[in-house]
DNA sequence: TGTTCACATGTGCACGGTCACAAACGTGAA
DNA sequence: TTCACGTTTGTGACCGTGCACATGTGAACA
């Protein structure tokens, strides 16, 4: 498989130096686009690197300097969409600053499994961390642990909003319930997300002050797991009792379980019920029918992200542009007036 | 937000060292395991440790061991569930092999954002690389740079086998089509992936197989992109000409498009057309109709993965299982007999 | 009592960068 | 000529860990 190399040790600066006829801080000086190098000398080094292919070796650097250019995610559920297009749009946020990405996935969001990822993170001395998990969970382990490096979470808080990103999920939330309510909806359902999700608990909320604002009358929301199986089992339960016009999923897979459920119970989509989702997966426009959701634009939320968390750390530059993401209502055809 | 620390310096292993009054050595040899420790010297020197909050510096371990106890993925389409889940799988592993994991994403699959991503690993000094992305252009791309790591990718390609991880996808699309034909379907059309992606071409390849070990004329596959939309495009084309009773396509999203694209042309499923998938993503059996699919383990996928890179790396174990992890078929409901 | 050997521990340097400081050089003004 | 000053370059130490090698210690054995 891999040839058994004479294993050369890889050219470093001392080599580059040598060949070059300098020293090897001039070589740094050229590596870090110091000001003051005559520029036949820069060109003379960087001919000799390219000549040597000399790749400047990472864990030195960060030794001498004394940071690791690297920031940490921290996830839950990586898999799904909604994260996975986040971590995605960090990466490559992150990459283009100059920065390198580590991710640590939780299986499960107990506190042994939370320390645990923390501590992975840490020992590559992340010198930030962005949280994409329940977060009230990951904070108290955060502080628990005393780990001190600035982190930001992808969700807004109320109480922690210096380290959040203020995506508009409560006007998203707001925007769904209203199009119900604008169709004539006045008994509608919110199934929800897990309680210590952030972004569960501003779509509630969202809900519960549009509903509020409009004097509708409401009913508890419905805790889920964000998963297809659990829009569709909770379905299997409501339509049974259909005493609703229209149900606000607080994502498009437990949307998708709906339908099904609705389907099962012989029930029409939108003729019987209203559904609307919130994320607008790529799939959601092919739902049967296609569904009526909320559009968040995942990858600006991680550039912004990756913004706010450079903005703390040493030479970071102050963010700008703190305007929260607004979401928008994509409507299709999960939605109508209620039948009577 | 984060308090101006007096910023002291953490402990490095010398400062263990003179409180535990041992030599700095000595407590190199506690974190690495030695045999030859007595027991109530480990014993003190992992209570310094404890005490003074120690962590190892993995910069200072990576330099002078040479190894960076890093292994890079390379990805494309990574918020896409297949990629996704193996990605948390791989990160999974590797950490419990004592790996760190550093993800580079392919906005585009062209060279020059090929090459890009490797140098961002290269930079990184990683050990391995896993590729999950058009592997051909990749492959070229590696051999092109010289890049010598040792690398894995995902699929099994026939000339590539020993990089590659013998996950049987084509045993998987025969299992499909097999279904298809002992149901009666003579006129079956394959919804291919992109002609790059390696587990697009085995897909297609067990098709084919499966067809011409039946018997049953076959015609051209048509190559997709794995996206909702392409299908329900497609399909779209497709269902105008109705010359077949089957289509078996090669990824769940696709095949969503397509029965989006069946209800437009008012036609039934299965009762019109049958319809088989490829991945069995959690929302699969929330389709309608729930969509008869080839289920794969992307978990065992990610971890067989990083065994069979760990074992090319310097004191890997030997790889032990290398049977090929086989794929199931999933029944569900959207394949029938033919109409007629 | 001396020799051998395994175990336990210490010493000093290397890894590949960066940093602080010093030095060499050219240039213009006193 | 001498001095001050900015630009360009060099010198040596240092970051935290692991490695090779040396040393000390005690038990077993002749």
């Amino acid at each position: 498989m891999t040839e058994n190399l004479p294993k050369v040790r890889a050219p470093s600066i001392r080599d580059v130096a040598r060949l070059a006829g300098v020293s090897h801080q001039t070589v740094s000086r050229v590596l870090n686009n110091h000001p003051s190098i005559r520029e036949t000398t820069k060109a003379r080094v960087l001919q000799v690197m390219e000549d040597l292919q000399y790749r400047p070796n990472r864990a030195a650097r960060a030794l001498s300097r004394g940071r690791s250019r690297t920031i940490g995610i921290l996830s839950a559920q990586s898999s799904e969409y909604g994260p996975a297009s986040s971590i995605a749009a960090i990466q490559d946020a992150a990459r283009e600053a100059g920065y390198y990405v580590n991710t640590a996935n939780l299986t499960t969001v107990d506190q042994e499994s939370i320390e645990a990822a923390l501590m992975h993170l840490m020992l590559q001395a992340v010198e930030g961390i962005v949280v994409i998990a329940p977060q009230v969970r990951v904070f108290d382990v955060l502080e628990q642990l005393s780990i001190t490096v600035p982190f930001v979470s992808l969700q807004s808080t109320g109480h922690l909003d210096d380290h959040a990103l203020s995506v508009d999920q409560i006007a998203g939330a707001r925007l769904a319930t209203r199009h119900l309510i604008d169709l004539g909806h006045r008994r509608i359902y919110h199934l929800a997300g897990p309680q210590d999700w952030i972004e569960a608990e501003a779509r509630m909320r969202g809900f519960l002050d549009e509903m509020g604002a409009m004097d509708v009358p409401t009913t508890a929301p419905i805790l889920g797991d964000w998963t297809a199986d659990f829009g569709y089992h909770a379905g299997r339960e409501l339509f049974g009792r259909r005493d609703f016009t229209a149900i606000f999923s607080s994502n498009d897979q437990m949307a998708l379980g709906l339908m099904h459920a609705a389907r099962d119970a012989g029930l029409g989509i939108p003729r019987d019920i209203s559904i609307v989702g919130f994320d607008d997966i790529p799939e959601a426009a092919h739902f049967w029918p296609p569904l009526t959701t909320v559009r968040q634009d995942f990858g600006e939320l991680g550039r912004r992200c990756i913004a706010l968390l450079l903005s703390n750390l040493p030479g970071g530059e102050p963010i700008v542009d703190r305007d929260p993401i607004m979401p928008r209502l994509i409507v299709r055809e999960s939605t109508a007036p209620p039948a009577f």
